[in-house]
DNA sequence: AATTTGTATTTCCTATAAGAAACTTTTTAT
DNA sequence: ATAAAAAGTTTCTTATAGGAAATACAAATT
């Protein structure tokens, strides 16, 4: 009975913050950058490399990618010019850089070498070939990163360009108040809880209680927070990929 | 001392079979699938998508796109002209679909508009709006997934097309011959011990040892498995990333 | 070695892209 | 409402893409 009070008492005090919420967490996300290391409002995102995929992208030189493509698939000329329908002398030509094909006819070419039209910018895949990255993180060691309301401890640092950023993290908040409004990114995230036990507040949901070994994921652009609801403050192992 | 000799056989058995494990893994590796659902050695891949993204992205009328582009930024032909360094004339007839543009005329296009040429054939960004996806998996209520050296539980199910896949695992593996070779796959993996302690063999390194928090990441391509040292069998966290 | 086969490049001709100017439509100002 | 300005489209001409055939080069066969 007692704990359907404080349940209800949650609900209402997140509808009511909603829409100021919504908006000021824009700014809430602002004032997670540490010493030129973007953080989520949940942990930090280290080196997002996006734009870096982006600009790297932009092909130097079409024909030698495509003549690449060709050959990796192991076509001459002739072969190629029967599977895009454009003549030899055309594809010898685009490949030597001595013409600018149409967008025509880089359809022709991407259907005929079985390509979707942005894989030819794409850079070459990284290559079957093991690349032996490991970083190992002793219990305690991580690198520390303090917010208000969670107390973080960075895991695998040593590893730039990683598709997950996993963290530990000691849930300080005690209320939903406590955060400034809901705090959302970019990505996925999947959180285990450790010790103890914590109240997830989603976007979407009714606040929902996790305890220890109970897990949850989810899209993380919904805005989110936690909060512990045991005695000792909980701990949750968090990842995010963004 | 004792501890030394154990170490001290690990590393030889480890060094003597690497060259015919790396031969078995892709037989290994065939075996882990179970009722048409791929599974990496160390746990499932569900629903790989990238082949469906691709597909994706192939716009359908050009024209349409790039009018859409340039209107987005409230650019008038001549502005967008003068931007290109494309004639009026022509940005009219490659929006109306009347011409197909040169690669090059391409290249000035995006410049001009300052995209990298990918981004013509993007589909509009998702947007910022959350979509809500979420799923919890209780304490010892995810699904089950045995293997012989390795019990799984697979978390979160009931969400396809994730960034991650997280699951706990007890290892039931006690040597590293227990495994038939080198166990390896695309992707990213970070593991925490929840439980007892392991010792990890990894195709480029000495093994190591890890107890209760500690936590490693690494490139999942190398090749690895687990191994139980603790009392009883040891739990970890799994999240793979493909 | 010479000859044949396979592959790529160049040449010549046709089709079409691209630019400048003329024309048309739409929007703005009075 | 009309006139002017802005914006977009079409026409005509030049430049270049694209195709077929000829030529050149490399590899394989005799």
């Amino acid at each position: 009975m007692a704990d359907r009070k404080t349940v209800s008492d949650i609900e209402t005090a997140s509808k009511e913050k909603n829409d100021a919420q919504t908006k000021q967490s824009v700014v809430d996300e602002q004032q997670g950058v540490v010493s030129g290391q973007t953080v989520t409002p949940d942990g930090p995102i280290m080196n997002i490399q996006v734009g870096e995929n982006e600009k790297r992208v932009q092909p130097i030189q079409l024909g030698e990618r495509l003549k690449e493509l060709r050959l990796s698939q192991n076509l001459t000329l002739e072969e190629a010019s029967q599977r895009t329908g454009l003549a030899r002398s055309t594809l010898s030509k685009i490949e030597n850089e001595q013409i600018s094909p149409t967008f025509q006819a880089l359809q022709k070419l991407a259907a005929g070498l079985g390509l979707d039209i942005p894989q030819i910018f794409a850079p070459p895949e990284e290559g079957p070939e093991a690349n032996g990255r490991r970083d190992i993180t002793r219990d305690g060691a991580g690198k520390p990163h303090p917010t208000t309301t969670y107390e973080h401890e960075l895991l695998a640092v040593d590893i730039s360009r990683k598709k997950m950023m996993p963290f530990k993290c000691t849930v300080r908040a005690r209320r939903f108040e406590d955060f400034d409004g809901w705090v959302r990114h970019e990505g996925e995230e999947f959180l285990l809880v450790l010790t103890g036990a914590i109240a997830v507040y989603t976007e979407f949901y009714e606040p929902v209680t996790l305890k220890e070994g109970d897990s949850m994921y989810y899209d993380a652009r919904m805005g989110h927070c936690l909060v512990s609801v045991s005695d000792t403050d909980a701990q949750v192992l968090w990842v995010t990929a963004p």
